[in-house]
RNA sequence: GGGCUCAUAGCUCAGGUGGCUAGAGCGUACCCCUGAUAAGGGUAAGGUCCCUGGUUCAAGUCCAGGUGGGCCCA
């Protein structure tokens, strides 16, 4: 006879293989249909708010893996917090302006900025940026990331625009902005300003000239009667009549070289160079002193009548050249920030066009290029130049026509840092005032913010908002007025941002407007736009404090490591700025997706893995499950075996949910739950364990520590569930009456497990947690025997729809028994060695099932009463069929083949199976429920 | 080159204030089960704890130097 349909074998609709890739686009359509999130958003309104402010990434191309990284670490504390009680709103933003949308839309088009006009262009802009908001919003969608997508914020929104007007405004009000000169790469063949982006570098010939700067102090050293020289190399002659300054590196060593009735100074380890370059030989070495030793020692010009200093500069090489660096501060990028420390002038006496203005008075009107050889014809002349000739080197071109480019300084906005003492003002908020984890960026930017130049916020660029500033075109005073800051940022929340470059300029003054400085009434409007950093800067008053749900400061801002430099401390500066303090209280940052090897990812290394990919492939919870297996506090890597990592713990999670799913087929909580004190022990004992779990799990979620929560839920599952305690349980589940209390025992605490377990990781794998709790659900809405109206009414509402609309378990202090838990570890560890007892029987081939044994254990009487206590349960705990016990000294287990026949049913050996001859083949135990099940069917 | 940082089994992670015969899970090999079945159970193999010095009775753990990787700057 057949008993297995005597048995309660566990029977679910969950299935085993996920199909995550389908199965996660149908949940996509029930949280949209069944409009969820806007349910959520409803239900915990006047909780207490959770503020996680999310920083915008940029609208451009599809999403990549660091971003997917990002948004699910949002996703998962967002979902966390809003299951613990809090009202935690998800505002996603983007970044639309800016270099990055520019340049790759001029790429598209395939034209310069001199082809269309900045009206023209920037409506293009405007539809590029929209269109992979779009595409993004549903890529984000689609890796189950709750949030407000319908209505996010965008700084090209024309509110945002305004808010950006407005606060400029502001902030130089209060006198944190200053204009300033600052040298950019420059085409004067399209007469524009290029980013790094839109440079490309090329071989080209320069003149390649070394000049000699006379030394116009006394010496310490002085050779009798010689003049002395600094001798420098460089390949842009042009540069020389800004040259304000010669820079020497501190620690390296500079010889006084003498050639014929001369001496140059210049680095010991490259006098044999300049030698073989310049073809002067017959050198003299007369004396050695370190860089630092010559600071401060005046020079004079070789054709102008100047007198500059000796610097100390550690960007100085032994590359090339002398190892004394020409600088001219506005005509180089290092030179630049040189100057600047030494409060050198910018000077850059270089027009649109690249040609001399009357700064250098017998150049005006000369072009650069040109004046090239009139300078080195000069140099010789004069007795300055020790050797040119030429050079092919790597130049740097403009991208669209292919002119070489110029360094060269123009006037820009600056937000100077130190006004109001703002550097120190924001070290300090930083320091003392948020938490960051992990801890170590609490000194990042501490270093950062202390080294930091001021922040230049002009750009020379189409797509952006304006900078608000009108210059009279009598006396040149550049322009911010209260009234027409007011005025303009009315314009930009009515018309968007390109009122500013529509409107022609009196119909953005108030009427009769007149200059305060000269009395002038023609005004032109700044040119330049503001930098893009100040505009996802300022979202903590733009968006966060303009947004009824969100709360100002932020209770978190989590980005990528990057922006340590970055969004954290524009937000940082700009709040600091307008409000006296910093825009967040706690910043958590994750590190960047690498490759297997660590390395990071590149088109030209051709390591770079498309999230989009995984998602189809393996599905979003795989992605999700990937993100929290991992310390993202440093790089995260990647590759297939990763993800397959990813998988197999997935798998298990899955096959756990199942299991529990499949053994509560006939369970419902409503009717069948067991109370706590009429448990079995080994039902109570995992119960305990699992507020442990709890416990622990709180505990890393908390610390953003998502990682160590699923080690922790992955191992119990493993190890505590189902290598343990589901095997024990299969005995009592399968075989036992279905309604015996000592099955509804075991099916209790199954039931409180699922519930735990969905929830606990509903915030990291949102499909599998909604699909589970989807099956969930369906039981506690059975109200068979329920009869009063109020509960029925009740079972309506409850459990909720959606698996993020219940909260998240707290620990039940009732169910923690620790004695328990210290008990049931001594029979696990007596176990483990039984399970290697068993297992050499097995190889010995003696044995195949454990139930076809019987084992005896030896122990101290501690341990024996112990395991005695356990009773009928004993030999479910090994599951075998038989435990003998014996008080010994030492410990020791003995297996043996069990007496008696296997039960047909249950498969346990025992030495009743036989007493009854209807039904020959079963143990005394099968037998009674045999019967009554028999006896109920009739 | 500078600031910050990381380095433990093939993979993902544990290893407060130095005492370890260095752990867990995955994967691998072998075995068992066939009533969680493209599942489940068991056993086992796997590590110069990046390298080199030093402090110490004792170092994965502390110190110094180096190598390699990451972010940001130059």
């Amino acid at each position: 006879m057949n008993y297995s349909r005597t048995l309660n074998l566990p029977t679910t609709a969950f299935p085993m293989r996920a199909g995550l890739a389908q199965k996660e686009v149908e949940i996509l359509r029930f949280w949209d249909k069944e409009k969820i999130y806007p349910k959520i958003r409803k239900k915990k309104k006047g909780l207490p708010n959770y503020t996680l402010h999310d920083g915008p990434p940029y609208a451009n191309g599809d999403i990549h893996l660091g971003q997917v990284l990002n948004k699910i670490l949002k996703d998962v504390v967002v979902k966390y917090k809003t299951m613990r009680g809090f009202d935690a709103p998800f505002v996603p933003g983007w970044d639309c302006h800016g270099l990055p949308v520019e340049h790759q839309l001029f790429r598209k088009l395939g034209i310069n900025k001199n082809e269309i006009s900045q009206l023209e262009f920037r409506r293009k802009a405007r539809e590029y940026a929209t269109h992979f908001v779009h595409k993004q919003r549903e890529e984000f969608k689609r890796l189950g990331i709750f949030g407000r997508w319908e209505n996010p914020y965008l700084t090209m929104d024309p509110k945002y625009e305004a808010e950006i007007v407005k606060i400029f405004g502001i902030i130089f009000q209060k006198g944190y902005i200053y204009r300033g000169l600052k040298p950019i790469h420059w085409c004067f063949n399209c007469q524009t300003a290029l980013a790094e982006a839109e440079i490309e570098y090329k071989e080209r010939e320069s003149s390649s000239v070394w000049v000699k700067f006379e030394i116009a102090d006394r010496l310490r050293f002085s050779p009798s009667g010689l003049r002395v020289y600094l001798l420098i190399w460089t390949t842009t002659p042009w540069t020389l009549p800004a040259n304000l300054g010669i820079a020497l590196h501190p620690d390296l060593s500079y010889c006084f070289a003498q050639v014929k009735d001369e001496v140059f100074i210049l680095a010991k380890d490259l006098v044999e160079r300049v030698s073989k370059e310049t073809g002067i030989d017959e050198i003299k070495l007369l004396r050695t002193v370190k860089g630092k030793e010559l600071e401060g020692i005046r020079y004079s010009h070789p054709f102008l009548p100047r007198k500059s200093e000796i610097l100390l500069a550690d960007f100085v090489t032994l590359q090339e050249g002398t190892g004394c660096v020409h600088v001219a501060p506005g005509h180089g990028e290092e030179d630049y920030e040189l100057g600047r420390r030494h409060n050198l002038p910018i000077l850059s006496p270089v027009d649109d066009e690249g040609k001399f203005t009357s700064e250098v008075e017998e150049l005006e009107g000369t072009s650069i290029f040109a004046a090239n050889p009139l300078i080195i014809k000069r140099l010789k002349r004069d007795g300055y130049l020790l050797f040119d000739g030429t050079i092919w080197h790597s130049y740097p071109h403009c991208w669209r026509c292919g002119s070489p480019l110029i360094f060269r300084a123009t006037p820009q906005w600056f937000l100077n840092v130190d006004e109001h003492n703002l550097r120190n003002r924001s070290s300090q908020a930083v320091l003392k005032k948020v938490k960051w984890v992990p801890h170590q960026s609490r000194m990042r930017i501490k270093s950062m913010l202390e080294e930091r130049p001021d922040w230049c916020l002009s750009r020379q660029r189409y797509w952006g908002v304006g900078i608000p500033v009108v210059y009279c075109q009598g006396c040149g005073e550049a322009i911010i007025d209260k009234k027409i800051i007011s005025n303009i940022e009315a314009l930009t929340a009515k018309e968007g941002s390109d009122a500013w470059f529509k409107k022609r300029v009196e119909e953005i003054l108030p009427p009769g407007f007149k200059c305060p400085k000269c009395g002038e009434d023609e005004f032109r409007k700044e040119e330049d736009i503001v930098d893009v950093w100040f505009e996802s800067g300022v979202s903590h008053e733009a968006s966060v404090e303009r947004e009824e749900s969100l709360r100002d400061p932020a209770d978190l801002y989590l980005e990528g490591s990057d922006q340590h430099r970055g969004w954290f401390q524009s937000s940082l500066l700009t709040s600091m700025a307008l409000k006296g303090r910093a825009p967040y209280r706690k910043v958590f940052t994750h590190g960047f997706v690498v490759d297997s090897q660590g390395r990071k990812m590149s088109k030209s290394r051709g390591n770079v893995v498309d999230p989009q990919k995984i998602v189809e492939d393996k599905g979003a919870d795989i992605l999700r499950l990937w993100v929290c297996l991992q310390d993202y506090t440093q790089d995260v890597r990647i590759s297939d075996e990763i993800l397959n990592y990813s998988v197999e713990v997935y798998r298990r999670i899955r096959n756990t949910f199942r299991f529990l799913l499949g053994n509560l087929y006939d369970f419902y909580p409503i009717e069948d739950t067991l109370p706590l004190k009429e448990m079995r022990e080994i039902d109570r004992w995992i119960l305990s364990r699992l507020q442990s779990i709890v416990k622990l799990t709180i505990v890393s979620f908390e610390a953003f520590r998502f990682y160590e929560a699923v080690h922790l839920i992955h191992n119990f599952a493993e190890h505590d569930l189902s290598s343990f305690y589901f095997d024990v349980l299969k005995d009592r589940l399968y075989t036992f009456s279905a309604k015996s209390e000592a099955r509804r025992s075991a099916q209790t605490a199954l039931w409180c497990l699922l519930l735990n377990l969905t929830h606990l990781m509903a915030p990291i794998l949102s499909f599998t947690s909604e699909e589970t709790w989807g099956h969930i659900k369906k039981k506690g809405l059975r109200t068979k025997g329920i009869t009063s109206k109020k509960q029925k009414e009740e079972l309506k509402n409850n459990p909720p729809e959606s698996i993020f609309l219940s909260t998240w378990p707290k620990k039940n202090a009732e169910m923690v028994n620790e004695d328990l838990e210290k008990k049931w570890q001594q029979i696990l560890k007596v176990r483990s060695k039984a399970l290697k007892k068993l297992e050499e029987a097995r190889e010995a081939k003696k044995i195949a099932s454990s139930l076809e044994t019987g084992i005896l254990i030896h122990g101290p009487t501690s341990l024996i009463s112990l395991l005695e206590s356990l009773g009928d349960g004993l030999k479910e705990v090994f599951i075998v069929s038989e435990v003998k016990l014996k008080v010994a000294p030492e410990i020791k287990i003995k297996v043996k083949r069990a007496g008696g026949r296997k039960c047909e049913r249950c498969w346990n050996y025992s030495l009743r199976v036989g007493e009854d001859k209807k039904h020959p083949n079963l143990c005394e135990r099968c037998l009674k429920v045999v019967a009554s099940l028999t006896k109920e069917s009739l």
